[in-house]
DNA sequence: AGCGGGATTTTCT
DNA sequence: GAAAATCCCGCTT
């Protein structure tokens, strides 16, 4: 495996690159920024976006999902790092995660927000919004991108939504700060974003 | 700019 | 039966 060529181009992630995945919901978190997602629609239009905010849930935090073990919604959480976890909820919306950790560990990276890089006008025209409306929310993601459960469990190595290595790191700050949306574990700082980037849900300011 | 309510269904107590 | 890892709209300031 040649260093530079995997480091300078942008490529499909290969079972080795994803390996990063195998750990702690907590520390690859922040890793996770500026990695992309890439959507293959039925018809063969590619969407593409930059991951800009995400957070951490694990097995030990009682706002995660996997907090009270293994269900039929949260099984995917306990399977193998590097695939999807897609969760329906408020009766409408769907959400999307990277799992991580071993097998039998229920951890996942929830992903807050993408910057678009490719197929604006089709995201535009499955959110009825434009700018920065089309990704800077969970729930508005997966629909920018089509993302339901019928993507759930899917390995991200090799599927209609894949997770691509970024052609080289983006030299921005991370800002670390608590999670949104959640009712426990308030003061858990499991969040983290770019600064200043405005695809970042709940910007204030 | 900020608050409040409605939508709508899966999941777990 | 209540809450939910949310979003959107309308009203008020």
């Amino acid at each position: 495996m040649d260093q530079s060529s995997s480091r300078y181009s942008t490529k499909t992630a290969s079972s080795n690159t994803l390996a990063f995945l195998n750990g702690s919901a907590r520390d690859i978190a922040p890793q996770l920024l500026g990695y992309i997602f890439e959507r293959t629609l039925h018809n063969g239009t590619i969407l593409r976006g930059k991951i800009v905010e995400t957070e951490a849930y694990d097995q030990t935090d009682t706002a995660s999902h996997s907090y009270r073990g293994v269900t039929p919604r949260t099984e995917i959480m306990f399977g193998p790092s590097g695939h999807l976890y897609v969760y329906f909820t408020y009766g409408m919306h769907y959400c999307c995660n990277v799992v991580t950790g071993p097998t039998g560990e229920g951890a996942a990276i929830l992903i807050r927000a993408l910057e678009p890089l490719i197929g604006q006008e089709d995201m535009e025209l499955r959110r009825s919004r434009h700018g920065i409306e089309l990704t800077n929310g969970p729930a508005k993601l997966c629909q920018a991108l089509a993302i339901d459960s019928s993507l759930n469990g899917q390995d991200l190595h090799n599927s209609p939504l894949r997770l691509i290595v970024p052609a080289k790191r983006d030299k921005v700050e991370i800002v670390q700060t608590t999670r949104i949306g959640i009712s426990t574990a308030k003061d858990v700082r499991w969040r983290f974003y770019y600064r200043n980037n405005s695809y970042v849900s709940k910007m204030r300011g």
